[in-house]
DNA sequence: ACAAGTATAATTGTATACAATAGAACAAAA
DNA sequence: TTTTGTTCTATTGTATACAATTATACTTGT
């Protein structure tokens, strides 16, 4: 990667594996690879200006995120993941965020529920001017600090995987005003039940922010 | 490693990472690494007669799983899982069982019904003769055979992982007799809803399935 | 023409060599 | 004594070299 100097030396703060990582899981799920398609160390590696060392070890790594899988001695295949996937995804997320809500409830201290008011309150402010980088960067940051707040290693682990996962999805949804009022409203009714420690209703809450979520995402054209 | 030619060829099939990384897996979930122990690929590979290679793909893969965490150009500490993160993990698994009971109503073949109910049979056989190792094996064919049928790649992927990941602390529980009895009648009721296409009554059973693994798992003094 | 077997090439698996970084030990100055 | 700066060492990051494996192409015999 010889774009060194231009961007600031951030960039190159990170390991090569790092962002042969990131790359290859982007160009995956935007499909610029087709599924079942053949990942050669030595054609990545060179067309990245980099070693099969790197390559490898990003590659091991998306094995384990179920993106690619490898065959040993033979080689590494696209799995890539379907529009089904994605559904798949967030009926999960619906089940697993409502749990966060829930464990939220009874271990969030007052800290973390002002800096929660503090993104919703500013998602507000955004979604207004149709600022769409910084809604999706809020939204990530809201759901962020309720994994946070479950007080679960494991289920923070978890989630922040999958959202990860289907960020390219999310941005598509939030860049329609309509959705992106909603979805902070749905975000304060979830703040304010996880505030008066109702543990059902805020994962009742949680789990149905991610049904609308789906909702939205099928109206819209898929992909 | 080099315990070669005596547990048949198979053992040597398997790459070096699959074995650093399952080695390393199995020692840090027994606890034979304290937390925060840093984990250096020198020592590591020497120990396991490799060379630094397969390891720093382990250890990679081991961060993904969460279960060390690797600080860039210092080194790789071990992050372990404490008695809270097994709990979480067992009420996380008590959600999402019961998602794939629930899809696997809508999916199901009848040769997979056949399939499970053969698993059932066989353990309730050797439940009566106290085989615990074919129980452990039985127990996990059912559920990956309900994994499978739920129809999600994704949900197969997730719920694999945690399974894997408390193998051990489910070996103890089966190893008493009374618990591995009804562990077996609660799957011959989940598989009985199932093939009566009741999804409430699967999910339902699925979850509390789970539960009922969690009170045997406190009954019991824990690890 | 076709099958089987063998050589050849391509690719992954592993080991090692070299580079970059971080931390420790030590020395010098205040 | 404390602080600061420098050297040295240990460890990781990356590249390359070599070994093992798999797939391909070719040859040979029928």
């Amino acid at each position: 990667m010889g774009e060194s100097r231009d961007k600031s030396e951030v960039t190159d703060k990170y390991s090569l594996r790092w962002r042969v990582f990131h790359k290859l899981r982007e160009d995956i799920l935007s499909g610029k690879y087709s599924e079942h398609e053949e990942l050669k160390e030595a054609t990545i590696g060179a067309e990245l200006g980099v070693s099969r060392t790197p390559v490898r070890e990003a590659l091991r790594q998306l094995e384990l995120e179920g993106l690619v899988s490898i065959v040993p001695n033979k080689g590494a295949y696209v799995t890539g993941i379907s529009q089904k996937d994605i559904h798949d995804i967030y009926v999960i997320r619906s089940y697993l965020e409502g749990l966060a809500a829930r464990w939220a409830c009874e271990r969030i201290t007052e800290q973390e529920i002002e800096n929660i008011e503090e993104i919703i309150y500013l998602s507000e402010f955004h979604a207004k001017k149709k600022h769409y980088e910084q809604l999706v960067e809020l939204d990530n940051k809201f759901h962020e600090c309720i994994y946070r707040a479950s007080g679960s290693k494991i289920l923070e682990h978890e989630l922040t995987t999958f959202h990860q996962y289907v960020e390219r999805m999310r941005k598509k949804s939030l860049a329609k005003e309509e959705r992106a009022v909603k979805a902070n409203e749905e975000h304060k009714a979830i703040l304010e039940a996880i505030r008066q420690r109702d543990t059902e209703l805020a994962e009742k809450l949680a789990h149905e922010h991610m049904i609308q979520t789906i909702r939205n995402m099928n109206k819209e054209g898929l992909s």
